[in-house]
DNA sequence: GCCCAGGGCTATC
DNA sequence: GATAGCCATGGG
């Protein structure tokens, strides 16, 4: 049973989200609680002995900001998402999906996801984890949520990554990646991310190849039907689907969830 | 020392 | 269009 003060979702789970990889700047701050950040909005997330989840926020910030963020609006696609890949024909599938339950596909902010994935390459998660949670804290501005009164750094926007030194970009330890970061800044800053509306945009970027793009589309533009492919998906693809992704004719629509929970799974399962 | 990490660029064919 | 070598950094 529901406590009375929690919210009842129905296939969301923000421990598996926040293990994911589809985010860095998630982060496990308590026992049970969570905390996520985008824009300049703040929340912690608790998972409920009940199975529910709490939110620190107000409902209209709820309804506002993180409903959409969680894709928390999209419910009736992600019963038929589930329903689906339970009973596929194939058991890798049908593993994948039932070990993910709860998992989403987030709507984050198209600058955070192109600079973050511009990290991700041949790197490794905490890693750049690191790398973002330094960007943020060296160059985002301060905001205190009102909520909990804690003070949190945003994400730096085109401008200010942008202006940031070269001695602040080396800081970070991103290597090679320095110079395709300050590329990708430098085009917000004069065109705008709302300019980079597709793959072919983010793929003409400097340092930016189909991978990063991919992901891009997925996790910054919310195209769902994008099926990012990198060494661990590789990996799976060769091992039970003999290097084909013919089964993704059975998921139009759904092809950036299925390779979130292939992704988790793979890297999660006992 | 080695190999690898949520890849992409460049040169070469 | 395919493939090979290279790219910084840090963990195992």
């Amino acid at each position: 049973m529901p406590c009375s003060d929690c919210t009842p979702i129905k296939n969301f789970d923000i421990e598996k989200i926040a293990d994911s990889g589809q985010c860095f700047r998630i982060k496990k701050i308590g026992a049970d609680t969570w905390r996520a950040i985008t824009g300049r909005n703040y929340v912690e997330i608790t998972k409920c002995h009940c199975g529910n989840h709490k939110f620190s926020c107000t409902e209209d910030e709820f309804n506002r900001t993180w409903k959409k963020y969680f894709s928390l609006d999209e419910d009736n696609y992600y019963t038929e998402f589930y329903e689906r890949g339970l009973t596929d024909p194939d058991e890798y599938i049908r593993e994948a999906v039932k070990f993910s339950s709860g998992m989403r596909i987030l709507k984050q902010d198209p600058f955070e996801t192109l600079i973050s994935f511009i990290i991700s390459q041949r790197n490794r998660i905490p890693k750049i984890t690191a790398a973002v949670e330094e960007m943020c804290c060296l160059i985002g501005d301060t905001v205190t949520d009102k909520n909990t009164g804690k003070a949190f750094k945003t994400f730096p926007v085109a401008s200010e990554l942008s202006n940031a030194s070269d001695a602040l970009i080396d800081s970070l330890r991103v290597g090679y990646r320095d110079e395709y970061i300050k590329a990708a800044a430098k085009f917000c800053y004069e065109h705008s991310i709302k300019s980079v509306n597709s793959y072919d945009r983010a793929k003409a970027l400097y340092g930016v190849g189909p991978k990063v793009a991919n992901c891009y589309c997925l996790y910054g533009l919310h195209q769902l039907d994008r099926f990012p492919i990198d060494v661990w998906i590789q990996r799976i693809l060769d091992k039970h689907f003999n290097g084909s992704t013919a089964f993704l004719e059975r998921y139009k629509g759904f092809e950036g969830i299925l390779q979130q929970c292939m992704f988790y799974y793979e890297r999660n399962k006992v």
